[in-house]
DNA sequence: GGGAGAGTTGCCATATGCGCAACTGCCATT
DNA sequence: AATGGCAGTTGCGCATATGGCAACTCTCCC
């Protein structure tokens, strides 16, 4: 990644896409959509604004708007767009594996993929022991401090890595669960991991940990970022070698115990698997 | 009183959605992305205009680009906004083709999900027929001895498949009918069908009968489940294409007698239509 | 009836973005 | 090595779209 900022202009747009989050969060995905003064407030702009940049966007058919209760959400044009993505492509492409991988090993699995500084969750498979129904897809975390996030990091070159860590490496957010309780009680928000389980804590030590990903060829997080949770992941390639996405299973500690390096490897065949059918899969429909 | 079309600015809006469509177009999702000037040609605008929208829409991360090639193509915010409201997205938007299909069929429907080794059905109509005032939902039932079931089924590969069935497939449990007199007496607990009736015995006739609703596009059952009832089923697919659920209909055999396949192939129809709605055919094809 | 809340619209100063043209890099060709 | 062409970025002046305030409508509810 580059942009040394230089600061884009950008107003615009900028309010148009932070209406655009709001609208996909928590408050919006329970009710009937919202109004225009929630969004003013949830952006802190005034609602004269808010009114006007809504319609527009709903003219443009990224928004629709509930005739009777007048309140916004997301419309048909936006995941049209989104389906087009190239995460979306990976995604089905991904999807056989990652979901034998959460038979298998009988543990919840994701594919994740870097964006800015945070790792974003674009698909989840649900163990067999879980209980909720929603995954943690379109969920970012700070991507230095998970084992798929510092995959993703590991083939890059130390110089983009220095410029890369200036800029996010102070981040700790946890964004977007979609569950609105704990969006409001903020309980999944942060939770400061005991000092002693932190293997990265500087830049220095991210270096070290990014060179072992890269000589084992897997990842592991033993309670670094919650207590008791542990994971592996490994590195998913197009078929130029560069790593795309990581395939990340999470479970309780109590489950996995000593095993955690034979998952880590269990999960790089599982990657490498999927990086060669990407790579043949270009002539396949 | 709305929708007098009362002549919007959105000056820059249109251009940056424009961009975004050409770059979801065929010409950008087959190679590396678009460049500034085939992007500027595709929209008959301003090269010097596209470069400096590219760019910020890229700094809002709509867009992504290519370090090497200086390509852009959609990138993962978009695919994170659409991900995060899928499942509030698919309720909201069955409720009107459950109740149009409840209306025109005179039958009860519903909308059912897998959920580990069953089906849960989300949300049910009832049909005029139907004087009870609870529906199904949150009802669940062995995935495999069930239409909705064996349709959510049917895009899995046969690995999983298989391990889904080891671990699944003896269950034949009907779970929780939340009327509490049901739930009491055990009626709706299981009802032994009719053993000349069974068209899924095991694996094999699984697979045999999840290729058959592959090629029709939607599910039967007659009387395998229930003496004198039979259904129809056929799947939702969400803007990936993957499966997420299936939509079902109900009835009594009497009431529908050799017009089953008939009713199976309008199934297949409505749930072709909730998945357009869910962004399935404006994008991958 | 009137008051509160939600949403829209008019107005004006100002910041924004358009469009042209000049500029930088890169690569192939001679 | 010089040249020309192509891809992309940037500087600048001017028109205009946009933000913020306030006034306004509409509906709902007491």
């Amino acid at each position: 990644m580059i942009s040394t900022a230089p600061r884009r202009n950008s107003s615009g747009l900028a309010r148009d896409i932070e209406i655009l989050e709001v609208l996909g969060g928590p408050e919006a995905t329970q009710n009937e959509g919202l109004g225009v003064i929630q969004v003013a407030q949830l952006t802190g702009r005034d609602k004269a604004v808010v009114s006007r940049s809504l319609a527009t966007l709903a003219d443009a058919g990224l928004l629709v708007r509930d005739e009777v209760t007048l309140g916004y959400r997301l419309g048909a044009r936006l995941y049209a767009l989104a389906a087009r993505t190239s995460e979306s492509r990976l995604v089905s492409a991904s999807r056989s594996h990652l979901r034998r991988l959460a038979l298998s090993t009988r543990e919840t699995t994701h594919l994740c993929v870097l964006r800015g500084g945070n790792v974003l969750t674009v698909m989840s498979e649900l163990s067999p022991h879980e209980f909720r129904t929603t995954g943690w897809e379109g969920v970012t975390t700070a991507a230095w401090r998970t084992p798929s996030g510092r995959v993703l990091l590991s083939d890059w070159d130390r110089a983009s890595l220095s410029r890369w860590y200036d800029e996010h490496g102070r981040d700790v957010a946890i964004v977007g669960p979609t569950d609105p309780v704990m969006a409001r009680t903020g309980f999944a928000v942060l939770r400061t991991p005991p000092e002693d389980k932190a293997v990265v804590t500087d830049f220095e030590s991210l270096l070290d940990e990014l060179a072992r990903i890269r000589s084992r060829g897997y990842a592991t997080l033993d309670e670094e970022l919650e207590l008791g949770v542990v994971g592996a992941s490994a590195p998913v390639r197009d078929l130029t070698g560069r790593i795309i996405a990581a395939i990340n299973v999470s479970a309780p500690k109590a489950r996995i115990g000593e095993r955690l390096d034979g998952l880590g490897r269990y999960v790089a065949v599982a990657a490498e698997e999927l990086s060669r059918q990407l790579g043949v899969g270009h002539g396949v429909g």
